[in-house]
DNA sequence: CCAGAAAAAGACCAAATTGGTCTTTTTAAG
DNA sequence: CTTAAAAAGACCAATTTGGTCTTTTTCTGG
C-alpha cells in the first residue's frame, strides 16, 4: 500500500489544528492532547516545523507555537516533505542518481521525472488553508458527530 | 523522503523490459540477468505480476512470462498497486477507516481523498508503451552510454 | 510415460526504517 | 534566581521490507 508515514499525517493535522486559531501560541501538550497524537511524538513533529519555517516557537513559560507563515501559504507537499524528505519516487531521481548500477541501461529515467512532478504537483495543490476549510472551529472544545461527506463516496 | 518500495521500481523495470520484446516469452533467470534484480526477488515480483494479470506464465520447459495484455493497457499505478497495494495516502481513506479515533474530530477526510486521487492519476497517466518509448531497443544485448535526457534537467 | 526443467507457492530470516521514549540542555517569564 | 517550557539528541522497540530457501506443481521433450 502505498501511504504517508504516520509522522506526515500527524503533521498535517496539527497544523491543521494550530492553522484554526492563528493567533493563538499553543503549547505541544496542548496540542498534542487535542489531536490524540503521543507528546514526544507531537515535540518531534513540532520541531520539524519550526526548521522548516513553518512554525515559529516561542521558548521559556508560557511558550508555544504558531504559524510561521500564512496558512494559504503552505502546501501539504510543504509540511510533508519537511517530515519525510523531498518527493522522489525513485532512487535515481536524487543525487544520488549515480550509485543506480543500471543508469546506463535504463531508459526510464526521464518518464520518471514526469510521474513524480506530477506527483509532487497533486501533493502541492492542496493549501493548507483549503484544508481547514471545511472543519468547524469548535473542533477540540467538544465532539462534533459530523462526519465529512468522503464516508458516503467511498463506502 | 517520499519514495516506492524498490519492489515496485524493479516491477516497473521488469515490465519495461519484458513489454521490449512483446513476442518472446522470457525466464526469469534472464530477465533478472538483464535487470541487474535478484533472481528470487525477480520471481516474487513476476509471481505479482502474473497474479493481477499484467504478465502471463508459460510453465515447464522453456517456459517464462510474456505480456498479458497490450503494454498500452498497463498504467504506471497497475504495476505499482500489483506489488505494494492500493494507493491511499492516509489510514482514514482505506476500509478500515472507522479505526481512526480522530475521525469525529477530524474535518480533513475529504481533502485528502483529492489529494489521494490526484496522486493516482498523476501515476496512472504514464502507460508502459510510454515508458519504454524512449528505450533504444538493443538494451541488455550491450552496454549503452546515452544517459537519459533528464540527468540535464536536474543536473 | 518418464525425466528434467522451469514456474508457483509459501515459509522463513535479516536488515533497515519508523515510531516512539527518555534525558539533558537551553531559553525566557515572572 | 526559580520555574516552566521548548530544543536537541541519544536511544529502544516494533514493523516493514527485501531477500533467501525449500517444496510443490506443471509442462516439454525424449
Amino acid at each position: 500500500m502505498i501511504k504517508l508515514s504516520n509522522l506526515a499525517d500527524y503533521a498535517v493535522e496539527l497544523m491543521c489544528c494550530i492553522a484554526l486559531k492563528p493567533e493563538s501560541i499553543r503549547g505541544s501538550a496542548s496540542l498534542a492532547e487535542q489531536t490524540k497524537i503521543p507528546l514526544p511524538t507531537a515535540s518531534k513533529i513540532l520541531g520539524l516545523m519550526v526548521k522548516a519555517g513553518l512554525l515559529v516557537s516561542h521558548r521559556g513559560l508560557n511558550g508555544g507555537f504558531s504559524l510561521g507563515i500564512g496558512a494559504d501559504k503552505i502546501s501539504i507537499t510543504d509540511i510533508i516533505e519537511a517530515v519525510d524528505g523531498p518527493v522522489q519516487l525513485t532512487n535515481c531521481l536524487g543525487e544520488d542518481a549515480d550509485d543506480c548500477d543500471r543508469i546506463s541501461s535504463c531508459g526510464t529515467r526521464s518518464q520518471w521525472y514526469r510521474i513524480n512532478e506530477a506527483v509532487k504537483d497533486a501533493l502541492g495543490s492542496v493549501l493548507l488553508s483549503q484544508m481547514i476549510e471545511s472543519v468547524p472551529d469548535f473542533i477540540g472544545d467538544g465532539m462534533v458527530d459530523d462526519l465529512p461527506l468522503i464516508s458516503k463516496l467511498i463506502n
